[in-house]
RNA sequence: GGCGCCGUACCCAAGUGGUAAGGGAGAGGUCUGCAAAACCUUCAUGCAGCGGUUCGAAUCCGCUCGGCGCCUCCA
């Protein structure tokens, strides 16, 4: 399996640290508020690797952050809490609101059939673990304390900002926003503080250095030290962590530990609106609920992020969000006409040209992820004129297992109907021997509602049952 | 100011040295009382523009034009 590393920025053979075993890191939410559509899209990619990894035999570990505390809503350090804000803002405890966002989010990824990771880990249930990793920093005089706060020193770190290229950068201090005097170098970051401008912040913790609350970057290093040790193979998230979050987070992991943290770094891109990327900030966003509102499938969705490779922009508009709808409903279709004529075959049986198209199929997935070649190769099968329903069925549904578009669940278009759906079909063929064109035709609209589409031969009237299409 | 990236048909989007995947939409046809679905046919001598390298370039190099992201909120 070959796989983009940012860490070098090529195209890479995947090795994990242990044959069989995959320590995978993806950074989560922060459950303030709902995820949009953007985010989501990450969160597919990043199922869409584990789901290829799974495929490919490994076992994965698969660990995701709850970010219930410490991301503030400035872009300095001196930003409200977003957790604190949203509380003062509802009336509610930080912990209701991480509470119900964190459902929420649960919630989202269930519907896009992304599996959910193995361990998600809080923030606020790992204080421990992130003052110990912060002590691990002061004992190794990685630290310095200034206005009440604890810094990471980034020129102790030698290998500072490798990933992102900063050296290669001139990074203007200050460009966006203003200078932390504390400081002793613009790229230093917080691991802890103490001291809240904020009156009443409820979420504040005893530490060695005082009351306070973690800085926003020791969480992931903390939480997947805890859960995958202090290296592990793969660590995951938005392309927009690349600079900042997961500079840090090396600096910090590999200061503590002395060892190398993370040995594939994968980003994804984002999701564009209108050529401008999606974001809260900029108000251009939809969540999942507003597609299901317009009256689009959840699956719709999964199918557009996987038109696209995960490393480039994908431009999101409801035309394209329409033409993965009706791609998915007619794989769905061609799927549950071939249950109605026959069984899977088992993919050691597959005969030569299905199993050559699976096996394109997997070359696409296994060489960085290529869903959209891999979604090409499934229409090559789709169309193929000489492979078998049954060949054709069990090699889609074994590709599914990696798409993930729910397709074992589509029902057979020759299921049975009901007493009720019989009645009217039997109805319909009455006003049609009496010529009577418009209530049969009215009835037809009432049985594709009913899920039931109909089709008249010369040898009478066919029924296929499109129930949960 | 610095850094990273992109520009492929009406829309979305693969392909990154060997002669343009796929989906959707559109058009024509078969079928039908009319439809829908299905099926068949069709849909870029062309990959922002201009040069260059090469036997050969959407793919490499240069310039120009246009767009996106980042430089401590961000997926």
């Amino acid at each position: 399996m070959r796989l983009y590393n940012t860490m070098g920025r090529e195209i890479q053979e995947f090795k994990p640290i242990n044959e069989k075993e995959v320590g995978l890191y993806c950074c989560g939410p922060t459950v303030y508020n709902y995820a949009h559509i953007g985010n989501l899209r990450t969160y597919v990619f990043e199922d869409l690797l584990r789901r290829t990894l799974e495929y490919a035999g490994y076992n994965v570990n698969h660990v995701m952050n709850i970010t219930d505390v410490g991301h503030l809503t400035g872009d300095a350090d001196d930003g409200e809490d977003k957790m604190e804000k949203s509380a003062r803002e509802t009336g509610k405890t930080p912990a209701d609101i991480a509470s119900f966002f964190t459902d929420a989010f649960f919630k989202d990824i269930d519907r896009l059939n992304i599996t959910r990771p193995k361990t998600a880990c809080a923030a606020t249930k790992h204080i421990g673990n992130m003052i110990g990793l912060i002590k691990r920093l002061e004992a190794k005089g990685f630290t310095y304390i200034e206005g009440g706060n604890v810094y990471f020193d980034t020129s102790k770190f030698e290998n500072y900002g490798e990933m992102a290229l900063l050296d290669r950068q001139k990074l203007k201090a200050g460009a966006r926003i203003a200078v932390d005097g504390n400081k002793k170098n613009p790229a230093d970051f917080v691991l802890w503080f103490t001291n809240s401008k904020f009156e009443n912040h409820i979420m504040q913790w005893e530490s060695p250095w005082g009351r306070g609350y973690p800085g926003w970057h020791v969480e992931c290093s903390a939480m997947s030290m805890k859960y995958l040790g202090d290296s592990f193979d793969i660590h995951c998230g938005g392309i927009d962590h690349i600079p900042i979050h997961h500079t840090n987070e090396i600096a910090q992991s590999e200061a503590a530990s002395g060892k190398k943290w993370v040995n594939y770094w994968i980003h994804g891109e984002f999701l564009l609106m209108d050529k401008q990327k999606m974001a809260k900030s900029a108000g251009n966003f939809f969540t999942l609920q507003t597609l299901i509102d317009e009256g689009y499938d959840p699956l719709d969705y999964r199918y557009f992020c996987l038109g696209g490779h995960y490393r480039s922009q994908l431009i999101f508009n409801f035309e394209s969000l329409d033409a993965a709808r009706n791609a998915r409903s007619n794989l769905a279709l061609k799927v549950a006409d071939l249950k109605a004529e026959a069984e899977p075959a088992p993919k050691a049986k597959l005969d030569v040209r299905a199993a050559a198209i699976l096996k394109k199929f997997n070359a696409g997935l296994l060489n960085d992820l290529n869903a959209p070649k891999a979604l090409a190769e499934l229409w090559q099968l789709m169309k193929d004129k000489e492979i078998s329903a049954g060949d054709k069925l069990g090699t889609v549904l074994e590709m599914d297992r990696v798409l993930g578009l729910k397709l074992e669940e589509v029902e057979a278009s020759s299921a049975e109907l009901t007493d009720e759906e019989y009645a009217v079909v039997k109805e319909r063929e009455q006003a049609r021997s009496d010529k009577d064109w418009a209530k049969a035709d009215e009835l037809r609209g009432k049985l594709l509602e009913m899920g039931i589409e109909i089709k008249d031969t010369a040898e009478g009237t066919e029924c296929k049952k499109r129930g949960n299409l």
